[in-house]
RNA sequence: GUGGGCGUAGCUCAGCUGGUUAGAGCGUCGGGUUGUGGCCCCGGAGGCCGAGGGUUCAAAUCCCUCCGCUCACCCCA
C-alpha cells in the first residue's frame, strides 16, 4: 500500500495553486491600501501561548490542538489560530513601543484536530489581520472593510452577508450574563444536553445552538444589545455609521457571540450561503483584554481572519498558467545542440521557452507545442541548418516565416518582446 | 467523539438478481502524413474491482470486520 497523507491534511496540487496565489495577491494589494505590514510567526509555539491566549476551557484548547512533547519534554502545539502567536511575538519584541498603532497581517497554515468535512480541514489556511493600539471605532470598521473588500474583489458581493454584533465590555457584560443565566435557569427544562452544560460554563454560547427547541426557548431571552453601556452603544453605532460610509452592507445579529472572555465590543462574521454547514468565510472582532492577558501592556486590539479553503470553494478554479511564448522543435543532435544556446539566450531576455527533452518526431513535438500553449513554434532540423534559416510558425494563424540563423535569438527576442509589450 | 452516503483505469462512472480473458467516455502514448499541432479515424498502454476474512464448484457482485473518502452533528474561520 502506498503511503497517503495524514487525515485532514491535503496536498495543494498544481491545479489549485493559481487560485491560492490570486487570493494572496489580492489580500496583499488591499493590505497595501491600508499600510499594513506582514509578520510571519512560527507554526509551532509553546502550548502555554494558546492556553492563555485562547482560553483553557475552550473546545479548541481542550480537544482540538495538536499538542505534543518535544525531546526536551516541553509541551509544544501547532498553532490552531494566528492571533495568540502574533501577540506573543509583539510582546516579546516590544513592537508596541515602535509606534502607537500596529497594523499587521499574516497568512499561513493553522492546525486543528477536528473531523474533516466540507470547508474544514485539519491543516487549513487563514489570511489574518490584527490592529493593536487603537480602541477607536474606525479601527473596527477598517478591519471589517478589509475582509469585505478582499472577499468581494474575488467573488462579487451577491452571496456574502456581513453580520455584526457587540459583546459589550467588562462593565456591561456581567449584567447581561447574570440575567441570561437567570432566564435560562427558569427555562432550562427544554434545553438540549449540550446547552444544559453550556448554561453553566458559557451561557452566551447557547445562542449558537441549532436545536429548534433551544432556539424556541431563547425567543424571549435577554440579548446583549439591551445591556450595552453608553460607551459600548456609542462605539457600536459609530462602527455601523463608518461601514455605511464605506458602502459595506451589513445586518445586526443579536445572537452572534464569541465564547472567550477577552473578546469585547465589536464581533462580526461574513457568511456565504454557498458553503454548506461551514458557512463562515471570514470572522473577527475586538479583543481589548488579550494583549494584557498575554503579558504585555494594556493595549486594545481588533482583528479578523479569512478562511482560505472556504474562500476557495467560492472562487472555483482559476487559469492555470501564464501563456508560453515559444516552443522549439529541434530535430536531431546537431539542431538540438544549436538550440540550447538560443534557449539560454531567450530565457535570459524574458522569453518563455519550452522544448522536448526527448528527440521525438516532428509531429510529436508539434503536439507538445500545441499543448504547451505556445504562441510560436520554432522548427529547426537538418534542412534548416543547411539553409541557415529556421522556420517560425505562428500557432494561431498557422503562418510560417523563415529566420536567418545568424542573429536568430536576437531577432526572436525583439519580435516577441515587441509583441508582448503591445498587448 | 456520533450518524448517513460512497470506495471499480490518471479522472468521471457503468457492471452488482454470483458464471469465461472487468467495460465506456475523457486523459495519455503511438499510427493514419518518410518533416508540421488542434478536428476526424485506427490502435496501444494503463486495474491486487479499498484491505482482510467468510459463503460457494465459482465473488467486483452475497455476508462480516477493518481502513479510507465524503457530508452532517459538534465546533469553528
Amino acid at each position: 500500500m502506498a503511503i497517503k497523507a495524514v487525515r485532514g491534511f491535503k496536498d495543494i496540487l498544481p491545479d489549485e495553486s493559481p487560485s491560492r496565489l490570486k487570493i494572496e495577491n489580492c489580500a496583499r494589494e488591499v493590505f497595501g491600501l491600508c499600510g499594513i505590514s506582514e509578520i510571519r510567526t512560527p507554526v509551532l509555539e509553546k502550548t502555554e501561548v494558546f492556553k492563555r491566549g485562547i482560553g483553557e476551557h475552550t473546545d479548541i484548547v481542550e480537544k482540538e490542538m495538536y499538542t505534543f512533547h518535544d525531546r526536551n519534554g516541553e509541551s509544544l502545539t501547532l498553532r490552531p489560530e494566528a492571533t495568540a502567536g502574533i501577540i506573543r511575538a509583539v510582546v516579546e519584541h516590544k513592537l508596541y513601543g515602535k509606534s502607537p498603532l500596529l497594523k499587521l497581517f499574516t497568512m499561513g497554515p493553522m492546525f486543528r484536530h477536528e473531523r474533516p468535512q466540507k470547508g474544514r480541514l485539519r491543516q487549513f489556511h487563514q489570511v489574518n489581520v490584527e490592529y493593536l493600539g487603537s480602541s477607536e471605532p474606525a479601527a473596527d470598521a477598517e478591519i471589517i472593510w478589509l475582509a469585505w473588500e478582499i472577499l468581494t474583489r474575488l467573488t462579487g458581493p451577491d452571496d456574502l452577508l456581513v453580520e455584526i454584533n457587540s459583546l459589550g465590555c467588562p462593565e456591561c457584560r456581567p449584567l447581561h450574563r447574570k440575567d441570561l443565566k437567570f432566564y435560562l435557569e427558569n427555562n432550562s427544562q427544554d434545553l438540549c444536553e449540550d446547552c444544559q452544560r453550556r448554561m453553566k460554563t458559557n451561557p452566551m454560547r447557547i445562542f449558537d445552538c441549532k436545536n429548534e427547541d433551544c432556539q424556541r426557548n431563547l425567543k424571549f431571552a435577554p440579548v446583549i444589545r439591551h445591556y450595552l453601556c453608553p460607551d459600548c452603544a456609542t462605539h457600536l453605532g459609530y462602527v455601523l455609521d463608518i461601514l455605511e460610509a464605506y458602502g459595506v452592507p451589513f445586518v445586526q445579529n443579536a445572537t452572534l457571540v464569541r465564547g472567550l472572555d477577552y473578546y469585547t465590543r465589536t464581533t462580526f462574521e461574513i457568511i456565504s450561503r454557498n458553503l454548506g454547514a461551514q458557512s463562515t468565510v471570514a470572522a473577527g472582532g475586538r479583543y481589548d483584554g488579550l494583549v494584557k492577558l498575554m503579558g504585555g501592556p494594556d493595549v486594545p486590539g481588533v482583528g479578523m481572519a479569512i478562511g482560505v479553503e472556504r474562500l476557495l470553494l467560492l472562487l472555483g478554479q482559476q487559469e492555470a498558467r501564464q501563456p508560453l511564448d515559444l516552443f522549439i522543435a529541434a530535430l536531431g543532435r546537431d539542431a538540438r545542440d544549436e538550440a540550447y544556446y538560443w534557449i539560454g539566450h531567450l530565457r535570459r531576455h524574458g522569453i518563455g521557452v519550452e522544448f522536448s527533452f526527448e528527440d521525438k518526431s516532428l509531429k510529436a513535438q508539434m503536439k507538445q507545442a500545441d499543448k504547451s500553449g505556445a504562441r510560436y513554434c520554432l522548427i529547426i532540423g537538418e534542412q534548416e541548418l543547411d539553409d541557415e534559416e529556421a522556420v517560425l510558425r505562428d500557432m494561431r494563424t498557422r503562418e510560417q516565416e523563415k529566420i536567418g540563423l545568424d542573429d536568430l535569438p536576437e531577432a526572436l527576442v525583439e519580435k516577441i518582446s515587441k509583441e508582448k509589450a503591445g498587448e
